[in-house]
DNA sequence: TATAGTCATAGATAATTATCTATGGTTTAG
DNA sequence: CTAAACCATAGATAATTATCTATGACTATA
């Protein structure tokens, strides 16, 4: 048999005929004239290079060749057709794979989204990658991953970010604080404080610094620690303050509480951040759908079920 | 995906493009150029509505669809190369079926030939029909068998046959039988036996009567019997005279034996039997190569490895 | 034995496919 | 930074395919 010449009509046109066990049915059910299956029929017993149907009784019955012909039409055609229903599910997103890179602090929040998504598209497989501002920034540059979460995306003509979510940085200090009960606390008050702080290349820090920059005012006394968790446990301890998401004190509020201090919260935001030109497994463009329609109810303060639902019109155009 | 318009050979290319990673190595392997099979894998990649390879470090791979696509291709392909294997197979008639009539007589003959035939080729399956001359042709004239053995080809222009074997009918009568000592025995002598016949729709039953007929001799006591054993055992048992295939006697001499009667044997042969317009079974082709290549080990007297070789050509050229 | 139904073949055409050469853009490796 | 390798696209062409209409042959049935 000639493989190389063989078609999927051409098999799709046999096993019809072999079911209908007439030419004239089988053009009819295809829309085709019957003159056209009989040539089709003539074309791949070519193919096959042996008689595959035989006239028996005014009905067309395969021969011993074609019967095994026919079973391997149907085999064959079956096969393609679970592809096809394949690579329909994948496109319509319920199906795949993707993976998103998350800025430390939002793995606080992320969980919920991410969760109920998973839950709903079970056959979608998601990878978490985490890490601090400067890795997700490196990983982000490699085009590691589908998307991105991040609270100041980077700048670039190629890139595409929507707020979806404030992300307000709060001074906590030990539970029973003293400070928490001052009216008025400013940054001037606290800043012979020990400061315990993430690593230069967090996201927190970087907007914690400019806005000490900003302010005019130098701390006097500093410790990086580089979890958040970390941070948390000392800060309970007595070691310090800190400044961390409100998130992360809403998550485990255990021996810290928010100091009211003026100036505070600083705003920022919580962005998606993909990359226009990177086509989107259609997994994650699901996946920011179901987010854009589930911010009001996961959270209190999201920022721009709007942004989101932009970012995806531009992420469709670009399909 | 458009299903109908896939093509083995689309595939073909696309697997080895995933193996080599490269346009250009599969381009060199299916000397092919380049230009062709970038082209060929954007036409696969519209077919299937989704990208299938990306770029990676200087390498074409597979998107998460393409892998899929790429075991459904092996999956697809290795399938329609079994088929095509068994096409081939039953091509050289090493595998398949055939059918074959025999009329009853020889069937003390054929299996010598069907028993070495199916143990060298145990994959072909033979169905062995057997009755008396009128209902094989009955058979024949429906066509329902691929090959037949007759003693007296029914003459069409249609109709090949090849004598293969010949036929002796013998006069028998009981073991130790006076008859069997007398010299220049003819039948003249014995035409008031009883002669114990096969029904009028047998072979040997005509070719005995045209003889008696063209000898002017008409017999006084007959009685008819429809099978070969049946009689053997009349024979035996002293009911009377028989004419027999010698091929009968020698396959079960109990009780009875060959006379010498002059003229007698009588000749005849068996032949095998084909239709012109019947594409033969290659399993039955083979078959008959066989057998022309065993007759002169098979039988002490065949007649005609010649002929048999003769049809076969002339099988051939219909082909 | 007409008649209707079914299949095969011929002839024609539009569409699609398979390929090639030439060329330009990207990426990789020195 | 340049040369080499590699891929994509354009343009051209020959071959193949998919179809149709018209017609002829065969077959079963009224």
């Amino acid at each position: 048999m000639k493989v190389r010449q063989l078609t999927f009509r051409l098999l799709q046109v046999y096993a019809d005929v072999v079911r209908t066990g007439s030419l004239t049915a089988t053009a009819n059910r295809l829309h085709l004239t019957q003159p056209t299956v009989s040539q089709q029929l003539k074309r791949l017993r070519e193919i096959v290079g042996e008689p595959i149907v035989r006239h028996e009784e005014g009905r067309l019955v395969p021969t011993e060749v074609g019967q095994a012909l026919y079973q391997l039409s149907q085999d064959l055609l079956s096969r393609a057709d679970v592809f096809s229903q394949y690579v329909e599910e994948y496109n319509s997103g319920g199906r795949g794979h993707f993976s998103i890179g998350l800025v430390n602090t939002a793995q606080y929040v992320l969980p919920r989204l991410l969760g109920p998504f998973s839950q709903a598209n079970p056959q979608v497989d998601i990878t978490v990658e985490i890490g601090n501002r400067q890795q997700m920034l490196n990983r982000f540059e490699r085009h590691e991953d589908d998307l991105y979460v991040f609270s100041h995306p980077p700048l670039d003509d190629d890139v595409l970010a929507a707020p979806f979510l404030s992300n307000p940085l709060v001074v906590v200090g030990p539970e029973a604080s003293h400070w928490a009960d001052v009216n008025d606390l400013t940054m001037e008050a606290l800043k012979d404080q020990r400061f315990l702080l993430r690593e230069p290349g967090s996201a927190t820090r970087h907007t914690f610094d400019a806005w000490l920059y900003s302010a005019g005012i130098e701390l006097r006394s500093t410790q990086q620690i580089a979890s958040n968790e970390a941070i948390r446990l000392a800060v309970a301890s007595g070691m310090g303050l800190a400044v961390l998401s409100r998130h992360v004190v809403a998550d485990a509020p255990k021996g810290i509480q928010e100091l009211p201090l003026q100036g505070f919260p600083l705003k920022s935001r919580w962005h998606f951040v993909v990359r226009r030109e990177r086509r989107l497994p259609p997994a994650a463009y699901r996946f920011l759908s179901f987010v854009q329609g589930s911010l009001a109810q996961a959270f209190e303060e999201p920022e721009g079920g709007l942004a989101v639902a932009e970012l995806l019109q531009a992420l469709k155009v670009e399909r």
